[in-house]
DNA sequence: GAAATTTTGCTCGTTTTTGCGCATTTTTAA
DNA sequence: TTAAAAATGCGCAAAAACGAGCAAAATTTC
């Protein structure tokens, strides 16, 4: 188990529980308190959580959300899809990411491929990352060395997206490398769909600055309808799924020139 | 079970029975009674209850309510001071928010006095935020009577503050009934001053789109040169702080026309 | 594969927390 | 008002937790 590894489980250990002593962790990560308090006093430093004597609690912060409670329990697809999302991009690009479950995991892939540069590396960070989620955004400005761009907007309380003319605007201003779009569905009629317009509209736009799109969407959402279209089958370059997708689809999309990759 | 686990479960069984006696809780909690005393103590100091002889009661205070608050350390004189600005805004006004801790208790306060509007009123939220701070969008959020609107902008890592043009423009695109900035120092030269430039800027901007402008500064904060200046004192309203406030300084800002609150 | 760097576990002196005894204060009851 | 009972505050000592330094182990780099 890496350092990083550990750091994460004991998030998840003091989000779930409220709080955890030092010994407790010990024993559970099976590390020697020493280890377990300076892994503390880092995760406090980034104010990830409170130290208290004898061990630590949750901050009454970002970290106890409803979403990424959900996410971090859930799914290996949806982490094997992120991983390989990761992989597509290159140093000092400039990625787009808008919310949802899926989405939010490739934002963590990448924050993890993004690594430090040893020492005092004041060099420009090795990535930017446009998003309208707050969750992401909330999340990346605290692990690490990404530059984080956050587009205005009302927060929508269901998945933390921003949306509406002040998410607009400032799309309007930016120019992406690649797009990473978590989906509800996706449906011949209707391409790439969200639940509501808003977010539909705020999507849209994502892609339409980027030069390449893709789509991360585990094999349940293909053939779901949803309400409100983001794009086209014709504009999305990439989607990447997992092995549960029917072949018949895979092909009718391929044909449509739409590249699936499975993860 | 530690120190802090324990004050946060003296807190709520205060809370739950309106009294709790010392024998009561040190047979709960299974600790002394002379720990209990200790306990009841500290928790009194930060008027989260209040003392009688062989136990403690409740507060009739606004605190008690969302069991969920966590007794952080040192900032039950943030807490005061937040709970004071809260009572500023009236229903349906629109309310600007910086970053920093300070203004993040002013969130969490308004949110909490929002909590109580009369029932299954499904109209419009009775509370506008507008706020660069993404820790308070990603807090507010989950709370669906609060309105979120956030600027975009870079995030900064220190402070969760979205800065820059983009941030500036969307400002520049609404109105706020009432600026509530939490602040580095506040000095004669300077007036009220941020520690980056970027920062200061976008303070700059929410105060100026502001009808009235408050600053929520801790006694601390006074007499402590920043770099970064956002408002001179004259275009500051009101400033809320603590007793600490020395009373030359007190009456000489009141000279000038601000209004100082002690909390 | 060797050197350099990071991470980890251990020891030890220091600080924090806790429980107890006892003098003092507050409450209760006559 | 006075006396007994209960609660309190303070000092002290034991126990637990902590931080710093150091060497072994693991990892990375060349």
């Amino acid at each position: 188990m890496s350092k990083q590894d550990r750091l994460n489980r004991i998030l998840e250990l003091v989000i779930e529980r409220g709080s955890v002593e030092v010994e407790e962790a010990a024993h559970i990560l099976d590390v020697s308190p020493a280890t377990i308090r300076r892994d503390f006093d880092a995760l406090s430093a980034r104010q990830l959580l409170n130290r208290t004597h004898g061990g630590a609690s949750a901050t009454g912060g970002s970290f106890n959300l409803p979403l990424t409670y959900k996410v971090a329990k859930d799914d290996e697809i949806k982490k094997r899809i992120a991983a390989l999302a990761a992989t597509m991009v290159k140093r000092y690009q400039v990625v787009g990411i808008n919310g949802g479950t899926t989405a939010t995991e490739v934002a963590r892939a990448l924050a993890a491929s993004a690594e430090f540069s040893p020492g005092g590396d004041t060099e420009r960070p090795p990535l930017t990352v446009v998003t309208n989620a707050l969750n992401i955004a909330t999340e990346l400005t605290v692990r690490n060395q990404i530059r984080i761009v956050v587009t205005g907007g009302v927060a929508r309380a269901q998945s933390y997206e921003l949306t509406g003319p002040f998410a607009e605007s400032v799309l309007e201003e930016v120019i992406i490398d690649v797009a990473f779009l978590g989906v509800e569905g996706l449906h011949p009629d209707t391409g790439a769909a969200a639940a509501y317009e808003d977010e539909a509209r705020v999507n849209h736009m994502i892609a339409s600055r980027a030069k390449k799109v893709v789509v991360v969407a585990d094999s349940s959402k293909f053939d779901k309808r949803s309400f409100a279209a983001i794009k086209p089958f014709s504009e999305i370059d990439v989607i990447i799924t997992d092995a549960g997708i029917d072949p018949k689809v895979k092909k009718s999309l391929e044909e449509q020139g739409v590249e699936i990759v499975i993860a």
